[in-house]
DNA sequence: CCCCCTTCGTGAACGCGTGCACAAGCGGGC
DNA sequence: GCCCGCTTGTGCACGCGTTCACGAAGGGGG
């Protein structure tokens, strides 16, 4: 019950009458859940149990219900959540009925692989625009997308209301687009250029650091070899649980 | 010291006494302290401060001494930490000391990207090997690299000693692709496909998913645009200091 | 119509990651 | 040679995220 949760007062500046707020790393795994429950829909199945959805997205059940729980009430006691419904609800939720244009700057290898990927489109964002500074690679065509000259950045924002942002240049020109993109209406920030941006309030910030990921696999390796055996610091999930077109008996 | 520690028999798994255990998130933030040192010795510095260094990376100054801490005594009192002397210690936790050669699985646009990507050789990874089912894409050359057969995938792990592979196919393929990594003695996999993927225990795994940070962007926005006003949900930093050449005779 | 089985939703505990504050210690200046 | 200021390293507390365990509630079968 309790919609909207009955704030503990005392909470330091966590906007005290917001409906419901939730963590970044449960939006992310409700992003998942979007995700696999299309797959299941378009399997045939009607109702998903939260342990169902678990193994699908490689998660705890109990992490599951909780995430859910942000939502509200949306499963149905003792059959499980309604994959239409629930569907719709982390839809709403996340933004995802609607299409979120987005604009690339860097058609460098990155750049283009990004316009090229259809898993964006699948997800309701749409590549608006593709833009570079280097003049030679100004009018390729890429994924049906003519890239334009950087100068057309602020009008392309404008026009087509783009509120998200790509930087996908080098990582010396990172702060200098992201500055752009803040100052031509841009909300959010998707960055790959191995280097921090600083933007002002209101505007989001997510990075992605390729390098970044593997030294930490590497650090991995180092450890493993190290110590004789491999210890047990990745207990991930030991097998997934097949996509099951009839959702209910599961005799057990 | 202690460069070995005394190891105490019988921990579950976490190892209390254990040379020291590095948290990923710590791990992660060390590999951006690497990469900004280098710049630094680049540029000329001979020490930074934690205070500088938080700058650079994008941190928290405290954050930055806990870290490094994790490395045991690393700097010197009053004056703040000798940056080549820092960076051979990151590089040996790490493991960047050596060249990791890793492989990548699928050719396509997101495979071929990275294996242009001059950021990893940058790093210490070397693009061992790039695969692919497609017989159309064999042969061809991306990066230096020519694209090899599927099949050839056990012959190249085991015959340039990869210990790193790269999952770049579509989702559909990646548990199998998984499996035969880690069966031709793979230990590290970093997937790029928005499937979870199911490895033994003792070989690392770690998830990019492009879509899903786009729509916690896209939640932001969805939240920003409902309240009235963006909070201060997002308190990144202000604004970075600049690299000084000359790290001391700041006067103030 | 009642009972049992299933499954959600959530309160509470645990562990981790983050940020603060301070004592210890080293270098430079006088 | 001594003092002062600067910076590290870390103990501590707080808040968040994750997991466990259980009460509540609905459906199906007898
Ligand atoms: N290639 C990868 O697989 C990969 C993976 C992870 C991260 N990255 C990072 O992504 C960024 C791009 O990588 P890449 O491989 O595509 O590099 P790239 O050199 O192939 O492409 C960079 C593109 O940005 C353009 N550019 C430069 N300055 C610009 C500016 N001020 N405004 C607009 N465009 C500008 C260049 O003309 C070029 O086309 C880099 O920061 C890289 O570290 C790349
Ligand atoms: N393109 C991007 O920017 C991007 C970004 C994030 C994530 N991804 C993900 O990365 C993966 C690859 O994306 P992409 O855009 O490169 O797709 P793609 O279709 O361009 O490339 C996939 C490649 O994998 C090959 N392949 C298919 N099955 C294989 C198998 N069993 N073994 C080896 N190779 C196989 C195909 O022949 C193809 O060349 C996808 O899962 C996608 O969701 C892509």
């Amino acid at each position: 019950m309790a919609r909207r949760a009955p704030r503990p007062a005392g909470a330091t500046l966590p906007a005290p009458g917001g409906p419901r707020r939730i963590p970044d790393a449960a939006v992310a795994r409700l992003g998942t859940y979007h995700r696999v429950l299309t797959d299941a829909l378009a399997a045939g199945s009607c109702t998903v149990s939260s342990e169902q959805l678990a193994g699908l997205a490689g998660v705890n059940a109990s992490q599951v219900r909780k995430d859910l729980s942000y939502l509200g009430p949306t499963g149905t006691l003792g059959v499980g959540y309604d994959v239409e419904h629930l569907l719709g609800r982390i839809g709403v939720e996340l933004g995802l009925t609607r299409h979120w244009p987005v604009v690339i700057v860097g058609a460098g290898n990155l750049g283009r692989a990004l316009a090229n990927y259809r898993g964006l489109a699948a997800r309701g964002f749409v590549v608006a625009g593709l833009v570079d500074a280097d003049p030679t690679k100004v009018g390729r065509t890429v994924g049906g997308l003519a890239v334009e000259p950087l100068e057309a950045l602020e009008g392309l924002i404008a026009e087509r209301r783009v509120r998200i942002g790509v930087i996908a240049t080098p990582a010396s020109a990172a702060q200098e687009v992201a500055d752009r993109l803040v100052a031509a209406g841009v909300r959010a920030i998707l960055n790959f250029a191995p280097a921090p941006v600083g933007v002002p309030p209101g505007v989001s910030v997510r990075k992605v650091d390729l390098a970044l990921e593997l030294q930490v696999l590497s650090y991995h390796q180092v450890r493993a070899t190290t110590r004789t055996r491999g210890d047990g610091t990745h207990p991930r999930r030991a097998a997934a649980p097949a996509l099951r077109p009839d959702p209910r008996g599961a005799g057990r």
